[in-house]
DNA sequence: GCCGTTTTCGGCCCGACTGTTTTCAGTCG
């Protein structure tokens, strides 16, 4: 599936969205919404569909919506979408990202009140305007007023995946802007890789900054402002930059400086004065002349400490240990031998099982585990018993076809409220490993919602915890739970904790990863893919690198041999 | 807008929860 395929099937997401609003055929909307599935789940590109005429015998794609589709891989676009674009307000769609806020509101919002951006939607609400409507009352207002609230206090917020195609694509920028010679580093909290950031740091060496003055008038930037001599705050694509300066080249002092931690470079200092040394964000001085630092490694060198990894420097332990050659060797992607949780078009994954296969082979992974939905998840076409006959059929064959990656036969079993699993112990018996996570009923008290999950690890089938908090980062809080009581159980019954890879989870959140490396409880680095460019799970490695995590302590860097050796035994299941 | 026929139009994915109602519509996973 190509990307090609995403940006059609936004584009008719959109366009339902729009139509849902606007009109009164909510299944007009819906077909669009059905298109726009089908599109993304191809597993070819779909203009090539489109050019041999064939599109229409694709399900969900009539006359229509064929000539639509054919028409924008021409033109990228098409007329009644353009059609309905005009008509539609540019600033209705952000009240969808408010929760409780779906099309049929917002459509009375409009209509009603003639609200079309969250500015007015706000107002409305603090005029008490909303309470009179049918279907709204005080507490939807309320509600509404929290979402803007928490819309407005993240929407300066990236997430780690986007902040870093942004810083990307601003040092691209510069480096065509500037001569070879300048040098520019990504420094800050992003280089330390936090889960989400709220602006980019960069350290440019250079003397002269007139090219931002060229870059804010072609618009590439704005709101240039000079802090200081050093310091220059500008915004890019609407994410707040903070750019330091420094002016001597081959000095990698201030790198270290602006990448913070503030507490870790306190601690550098400290010891710094200890051994009659001076670090300011222009060097390190002995009696007030600079001592050549051309590298991190040599700034640390000089204190008598080994690198300290960026991901590492936050509270300033990390110092003690490196005082006391204790640091992680932490894990790497190479390291990751296989990947667990993957869904397929089964559930709700686009690929199907033989393009799983393949796209694990092309990465090197020597073995993987599949996990479709079980049945409960119905929205995500969760599988029934007499579905999971056909997957291990399938399975069997696979294996046999692909002898090269070990095939896993799993399931990600929705842990129902009362804390057991969604199918009886006779079919969780067959597989070869079962996650189970959380989808459903995220309002309990933290006490019913540990006691659920405790009462999950309980069960002798469960392999590994799915996206153990539930949270979506800058979406959805986590749900409340007793983390600690949690490790606790999964350390008694030998269960593996699930590291979602997904730059929307992150979780176990890297504060967590470093309990349960303590408690010696295997952490999975899994990729929750549902497509292809799911596989990528650098930003669970980086969450884990975080997290102190090192080989020992991931479960999929387990070899082929040593996987196939837990398998067999399945120690989780207790003796 | 699509589909499957009862060929020319009516029906179109589940279940729990919430907040609104006073029996249900909208949202969410």
């Amino acid at each position: 599936m190509s990307t090609r395929n995403e940006e059609l099937a936004a584009l008719l997401h959109q366009m339902a969205v729009m139509l849902e609003i606007l009109e009164d055929n909510d299944y007009r909307a819906r077909a669009y919404a059905r298109a726009a599935g089908v599109v993304e789940k191809l597993q070819e590109d779909v203009c090539a569909v489109a050019a041999r005429g064939e599109l229409e015998t694709l399900p969900g794609i009539g006359k229509t919506l064929a000539r639509n589709i054919t028409t924008w891989c021409k033109q990228g676009t098409f007329q009644d979408f353009e059609k309905v674009k005009i008509r539609f307000p540019e600033g209705l769609l952000d009240l969808i990202k408010i929760p409780g806020l779906g099309p049929k509101k917002i459509k009375v919002l409009y209509r009603a009140l003639g609200i079309t951006s969250l500015g007015e939607l706000e107002y409305a609400c603090l005029e008490n305007r909303l309470i009179d409507i049918k279907g709204f009352g005080l507490k939807t207002q309320e509600k509404i007023l929290k979402g803007i609230d928490h819309l407005k206090q993240f929407a300066r917020f990236r997430l780690s995946s986007e902040a870093y195609a942004l810083a990307e694509g601003f040092q691209r920028i510069l480096r065509a802007e500037l001569p070879s010679e300048v040098e520019i580093y990504l420094v800050g909290g992003l280089r330390r890789f936090q889960e989400i950031a709220s602006d980019m740091d960069f350290l440019v060496i250079c003397e002269d900054i007139n090219f931002l003055k060229r870059l804010e008038d072609r618009k590439i930037i704005s709101n240039l402002k000079e802090i200081s001599r050093n310091h220059i705050m500008l915004s890019f694509d609407g994410f707040h930059v903070d750019l330091f300066r420094s002016r001597v080249k081959n000095n990698a002092a201030p790198i270290l400086f602006y990448t913070g931690s503030k507490t870790h470079v306190e601690k550098l200092i400290a010891r710094a004065e200890k051994l009659g040394l001076k670090i300011t964000n222009e060097g390190f001085l002995k009696e007030e002349s600079f001592l050549e630092t051309p590298t991190e490694e040599s700034c640390y060198d000089l204190l008598g400490l080994p690198y300290i990894p960026p991901e590492l420097r936050e509270s300033g332990e990390e110092v003690e240990f490196a005082e006391k050659g204790q640091l992680p060797q932490l894990i790497t992607e190479k390291d990751i031998r296989g990947l667990f949780h993957i869904h397929t078009v089964a559930s709700d994954g686009v690929m199907d099982l033989e393009r799983v296969i393949h796209e694990a082979i092309a990465r090197g992974y020597e073995y993987i585990g599949i996990a479709d939905h079980s049945q409960s998840a119905y929205y995500a076409r969760g599988l029934t018993p007499d579905r999971l006959q056909a997957q291990y059929k399938e399975i069997v064959e696979m294996r046999r076809k692909y002898p090269q990656v070990d095939i896993y036969w799993g399931i990600e079993s929705d842990i129902l409220p009362d804390g057991s699993l969604d199918f009886p112990p006779e079919i969780l018996e067959r597989f070869d490993f079962v996650i189970g996570s959380v989808h459903s009923h995220f309002n309990m008290s933290k006490a019913e919602m540990t006691d659920r999950l405790i009462k999950a690890l309980e069960n002798p089938y469960l392999t590994i915890l799915g996206h153990p908090t539930g949270r979506l980062l800058l979406g959805r809080p986590p749900y409340e739970l007793s983390m600690e009581k949690l490790l606790e159980k999964a350390a008694e019954r030998g269960k593996i904790i699930e590291l979602n890879a997904h730059p929307h989870r992150l979780d176990l959140d890297w504060r967590w990863c470093r309990k349960a490396r303590e408690m010696k409880i295997p952490v999975s680095i899994n990729p929750d893919a549902h497509k292809p460019h799911d596989f990528d799970i650098s930003y669970g490695v980086m969450t884990a690198r975080k997290g102190w995590l090192e080989p020992r302590n991931v479960w999929n860097s387990l070899n082929r041999e040593e996987m196939r050796l837990v398998m067999s035994r399945k120690p989780w299941r207790g003796a």
